[in-house]
DNA sequence: AAAGAGATGGTCT
DNA sequence: GACCATCTCTTTT
């Protein structure tokens, strides 16, 4: 079955309501001739009256994307190694986001297991710098068009529906805005 | 199973 | 010069 792509004003929403829609959509990567698809297990959103947000302290050269069109993806360098990358929401001109935080591998595998080295299965994307790295995203795809299925990375929906009550808690990894509660995830099966 | 620490580099003050 | 939206490996229960 082919996804159908994501319109650009499905993503136009505020990051918190986009946020849970997004997951059990797939992320399809084509890179360097390899294809691989994964489902959306857990994201994340930002917003821009967000202290742990990017664009929290305003436009920058890097943030500049977030505060563009929603439907393009923000990827920016994390800790100095990892990449992460994000579904920009929202309205043109406000900085929000959606970080992908780990999907599961449903096309591809051996792709991924080959971009990540010998390791469990279980260990392929189940980060956002694990995702990244299993599906070939880099600071190449920083402002990339999502619902282009002719582009390198675009999302679609192949009919799963998102789960009807995600697990929600606090943010991974920041250390403002730690009680927010804007993780989102499906329950495991 | 959990906890600790090092790697590593761009971004912003 | 400090701060990270992380990951992996090592050490300790």
């Amino acid at each position: 079955m082919r996804p159908r792509p994501i319109r650009r004003d499905e993503l136009a929403g505020h990051s918190v309501a986009v946020a849970p829609w997004l997951l059990n959509k797939v992320l399809v990567s084509v890179v360097d001739g390899a294809r691989v698809v994964g489902r959306l297990t857990e994201v994340e959103a930002y917003d821009e009256d967000d202290p742990a947000s990017h664009t929290f302290r305003g436009r920058t050269a890097r943030n500049a994307v977030m505060f563009g069109d929603a439907g393009h993806l923000y990827v920016y360098l994390s800790y100095g190694i990892h990449q992460c990358a994000n579904v920009v929401t929202g309205p043109a001109g406000h900085g929000e986001a959606v970080l992908l935080r780990a999907v599961d591998v449903v096309e591809g595998t051996d792709v991924a297991r080959r971009r990540r080295g010998a390791r469990r299965d279980r260990e392929l994307t189940n980060g956002p710098g694990k995702l990244c790295q299993a599906l070939g995203i880099g600071a190449a795809h920083d402002g990339v068009d999502v619902t282009d299925p002719a582009g390198a990375l675009w999302l679609g929906d192949d009919g799963v529906p998102p789960p009807p009550v995600p697990l929600v808690g606090p943010r991974i990894g920041i250390t403002k805005g730690v009680d927010t509660p804007w993780r989102f995830r499906v329950p495991p099966s």
